[in-house]
Formats: structure tokens, C-alpha cells, sequence
DNA sequence: TTTGCACTACGAAAGTTATCGTACATGTTC
DNA sequence: GAACATGTACGATAACTTTCGTAGTGCAAA
């Protein structure tokens, strides 16, 4: 009732993203704070992009106080999948199962081992569409 | 002595890669036949995508015969390790564990195939940085 | 109550991507 | 050789992303 076609969120969004969901709802200020650990945004820029994001309804947000706080309004776990989806689709042409031997690190795989990811992959490509 | 710092492809680009790793070196033509089977792309925006991607460095082309005939630049694992990299860091904060889980289908594994699992994730983390 | 700080809103610019029209060259066929 | 098909080159454009400056608002402290 809620699933929207989703559009995949850009790298810079998906970084707000990670903050959000690692830290749960908060302000711009703590956001941009975060994203200063790993690499220089200037803090309207944060903002900026809080803004559009919020506009795109991928983020909520409370407005009460003078300093708005956000929230992720996706789930990690739902963008996760559909992201993986695609990826898989788009990297690996579907082919899951390449996908987790290169995540395994080309690891040369015993047939006991490639047996039980095989199943796995079985249940998955049945399991859902 | 050859590995450029590698910037990501684009979804375009990636389409276009993954026919001529499928196909192997071919013309203009035949790539937007393949690509037109998915969704409908007009000539020479597939003609401009090769030029660009040739300037870029993820093509090679040949322009002995009229008709140029292209190939991809970069291998196909290669590429997909790298991307693989920068997805599990982007999407899941580095956990591998947790692609594969999410891979797998969100499948309640069993002791024995969680140590399994675990044990070739390990082994992907010490390895290769 | 004035000064300064922290915050939002907004516009604009630069960079990138994807798309296509048009021009032009080269072969091919009648 | 005229007409047509097929190919490349290239410029322009629209959409999107990312970045930030500037303006304005409200709170707080001196």
C-alpha cells in the first residue's frame, strides 16, 4: 500500500542514509558532522540535500523545533534488497550465484561448500521474484 | 602497471560492457540491436555512449573497416570485483556477511552452513584488502 | 538591545549523463 | 552517376546531482 516504485538513491544520498539509520533520527548539524568523518561537504550542502531528499520522501521529518530533525523513510533492510537487486542485475546479469563466490573472494569452494550455497541460491531464485 | 584508478560505469555503460564481454568485440550496430532488446535506444545515442566510453578508456576500438568494431577495455571480473567492493562498502557499511545473508535470500541458515559461510568470509577479509 | 551565532530557505552554478538531430562521408544499386 | 543506405562525428540539450553562497529568521548572551 506504501511501496513506492522506488528509484534507487544516489551515493551522496545513500550516505545520509547510513547516518540516519545508524543513528536514528537527527539533526543536519550531526548528519554533516558524520559525513565530515569520512570526506569535506560543506553544511548547506547537507542540508541542500536533506532537503531534496526529504522532497523525494526518502526522508521524514520534524519540524517542531527550530532545528529539524530527519528521519530515513525507508527501510535499510527493504533498500538493501531492492539495491541488491538491481546490482546483481546490472553487475552480475542476474547471476547470484557469481555474485557470492566473488563476495567469497574467488575462494575455490569444496563441493560440500558449493553444494550448500547452491541450494541457498535455489531457495532464493524460487523464494521470490 | 596498467590498473587506472578505476571510476565506476555507469548503468549505461555497464550495459554496453556487459554485451561486449557477452558478444565480444563488435560494431556499433550490433550493440544497439542488444541493447534495444531490452529497452528502445535510438543509434547514435549508442554510437555517442561508445565514442564517450573509447575517450574514457573503457573501450577499444578498431577503425580499420568502416564500420568500427569495439571492445571492452576492462575484464569483465575485474570490473565486478571493484564494483562489488564499492557496493558492499556503500550498501551494506562493508559487511560482506551481510550481502551474502541478504544474497542468500534472507535464508535461516543452519549452524553448520553459518560456519561454513562464515568461515570463507573470513577468509575474504584476511586475504585481499 | 545590539551583536553574534545557528539555523532554514532558496537560487544558482558546475559537472555529469543520456539523448538525439544534423551534417557529412562512403559505399551500393539501379 | 543519382539516389539511397549505412556509417561516423559532433554539437546541443535536458535532466539530474552536487555544491555552495547569500539572505533572512530567531534565539541568546553580553
Amino acid at each position: 500500500m506504501n511501496s513506492q516504485p522506488f528509484s534507487k538513491p544516489t551515493d551522496a544520498e545513500l550516505e545520509i542514509l547510513q547516518v540516519l539509520w545508524q543513528y536514528g533520527a537527527s539533526s543536519v548539524r550531526l548528519v554533516n558532522e558524520k559525513l565530515n568523518e569520512k570526506r569535506e561537504v560543506g553544511y548547506t550542502t547537507t542540508l541542500k540535500m536533506m532537503q531534496v531528499m526529504h522532497e523525494k520522501n526518502l526522508l521524514m521529518r520534524d519540524t517542531e523545533s527550530r532545528s529539524h530533525i530527519y528521519a530515513a523513510a525507508i527501510r535499510e533492510e527493504d533498500t538493501q534488497k531492492q539495491m541488491l537487486r538491481q546490482f546483481v542485475n546490472a553487475t552480475f546479469r542476474g547471476d547470484a550465484m557469481r555474485l557470492v563466490m566473488q563476495a567469497l573472494g574467488n575462494h575455490e569452494a569444496t563441493d560440500k561448500e558449493l553444494e550448500q550455497i547452491k541450494a541457498l541460491i535455489k531457495l532464493l531464485e524460487n523464494g521470490e521474484g
